[in-house]
DNA sequence: CAAGATGTGTAGTATGTTCTACGCACTATA
DNA sequence: TATAGTGCGTAGAACATACTACACATCTTG
């Protein structure tokens, strides 16, 4: 787990001006502390919290759930709307396992279409 | 959170034969302890792990799923769905949250049978 | 009525998660 | 060449999760 977060944030962060982007300043703005965004960059310590995964993905202009997803996460409002109605959500995830990205994206517009 | 989780089960339990479906003898078929069981009916505990939620599930004939939503998770093998493609499947689940089951469940059938 | 089965109370443990605090050596800047 | 900034090392804390172990009073059953 966790195979790519760290080095993927720091190649992010990295890629960013220097001066505003340096380890302590982004430590900051997030709220933690230096030493602690070091070890999860190394991948010394797994990574964190969802809430500071979030804040490191606006920082740095990130998709937040694609992070978490290689924090080996999942967001909390999506867990919500999977718990409102379990069964149904879950058998609508696992047609859509292994199914092409085509088919998901127009079954998306289908349903967003189709309501009002 | 577990508003409902162990009460529930209990409820469920006690639908079923007193003989096989004593407390004691669940916990064993589960591989809990009673006074584990004890207390997460009564809702002094919280539910437990995902494993042995699923193993409850399995001995009362219940909904993985619903169970697990009831104790607040969610699967493990969705999680995985949704992490190995999250942009997209994070763009379905809002979009699908707050949709009619009807829609969704079209979805499903157009999905599953569009593939092969 | 003895023997076992029932649910529960109390106490404690092992492990994981999510961080903080502080100091050090090196490097760039002024 | 002081000064400030850089990333890293070490130590540990606070809290949550997921349980086990055992004893006890009550209740049922043979």
């Amino acid at each position: 787990m966790s195979l790519a977060f760290g080095p993927y944030v720091r190649e992010r962060r990295e890629a960013k001006p220097a001066k505003e982007f340096s380890l302590r300043r982004v430590a900051g703005r997030v709220g933690i502390e230096p030493s602690y965004l070091s070890k999860i960059e190394r991948g010394e310590q797994p990574p964190p919290g969802e809430e500071t995964i979030q804040r490191i993905a606006r920082e740095l202009g990130e998709d937040p759930d694609v992070l978490l997803a290689l924090a080996g996460k999942v967001s909390a409002d999506l867990l919500k709307i999977i718990r409102e109605r379990p069964a149904l959500i879950a058998e609508l995830l696992r047609t859509v396992q292994g199914a092409p990205a085509k088919r998901i994206t127009h079954a998306v517009r289908e349903i967003r279409d189709g309501e009002w």
